[in-house]
DNA sequence: TTGCAATTCTGCACTGAGTGCAATATTTAA
DNA sequence: TTAAATATTGCACTCAGTGCAGAATTGCAA
């Protein structure tokens, strides 16, 4: 890596660093970009080559989901249907979650209405993504049956984070996952 | 209804009709509040006591489908369980959906990423707003059912639109519904 | 009808996000 | 060491959105 890379990777975190931190501190919208740059030590038409928006940063810190269900997906053997190879990545990301990060970050975006916009959009772009990679992987299944399938992987995982989160975050997450898909499974089947 | 009252409503309808005629003539960038507000023989002041954000204008234009639902929901019969209630009312719903206008509308929504954002974050807002009914009406029921139950409902709709969509739009949207819930139920099943 | 209170509309001035451009500084590769 | 490539910066600009205060309009009571 260069040391042009490498200055711009310091930069970026500088710049998220002091982002977050302000944020934290004085809340989002007290915060301009002036500010921001300020403390990152750039100027204020520099942030703007590292983040389109003042929203992007606060998006930055999302882990995407999408992408680690897709890798996780990716390390399950070929066996089962779709919906019970999905099923079993879902649980391997639900067991190894960074938690504390998450709920801070969350905290934050709760606040601001554009970001949790985008925010919740993400979970309907992370739909699209797996369910691209589910149609790679089988290409001879029913459409419709994979639609549904990417639908209740990011699906489920929502529902078990908002029912954690509403449970006071004690138990683990995984624990929601079981009951969100033994729940979902047993509603269809009686209805 | 008094005259003041008669007069917002015309005038709320002048902005948004002025407004969808310029977004569509001239895009929704390069289409300023400014002009918005000329079109409808407003100030640009007035525009903002009509709407809070020019996404907004966009925004109204769709109908919310939790509040549809909910209404559709409190037409059905006490007899089944949540899910084979919420299942009625979605049919019912699909069947009599107002198809032309939705797609004009939607083509055009697609074309701004922060209006996008907002609609599809709108489908978790339903969610949450089914989900309340839905405590409302089975309060001993188990809330992670519940929880599911409200999750199927709005996206079972999302997905047949968007399958119907993706199909050209010819065969009736309840179709692609009956088949959202049939490929669900059985791959559950099996997995 | 007239007068007064409650709303609504408007202009003005301001903040802050985001963009285009051209000049300057820094890094890379030869 | 130098020239090309890329990064940073300042400046000027547009436009969304807000607060405020005065003018215009509407509702209501006498």
């Amino acid at each position: 890596m260069g040391l042009r890379e490498q200055k711009r990777q310091e930069t970026l975190s500088r710049i998220t660093r002091s982002a977050m931190e302000l944020f934290a501190r004085q809340g989002y919208e007290a915060t301009t970009i002036e500010a921001i740059a300020a403390a990152a030590g750039i100027s204020r038409r520099t942030f703007f080559h590292y983040f389109k928006t003042k929203d992007d940063v606060l998006l930055s810190q999302q882990a995407g989901l999408g992408e680690q269900l897709i890798a996780a997906l990716a390390a399950e053997p070929d066996a089962g249907t779709p919906m019970r190879t999905v099923h079993a990545a879902m649980r391997r990301i639900a067991s190894s979650y960074p938690l504390e990060e998450l709920v801070v970050i969350d905290r934050l975006m709760l606040s601001i209405e554009a970001v949790q916009s985008r925010k919740q959009a993400n979970y309907i772009r992370d739909e699209k993504l797996v369910l691209e990679a589910l149609r790679q992987r089988w290409p001879m299944e029913d459409d419709m049956s994979l639609r549904v399938t990417a639908f209740v992987a990011i699906g489920c995982t929502r529902l078990s984070l908002d029912a954690w989160r509403a449970a006071g975050g004690t138990r683990p997450i995984v624990e929601y996952l079981d009951r969100a898909f033994a729940a979902l499974t047993s509603d269809l089947a009686r209805g």
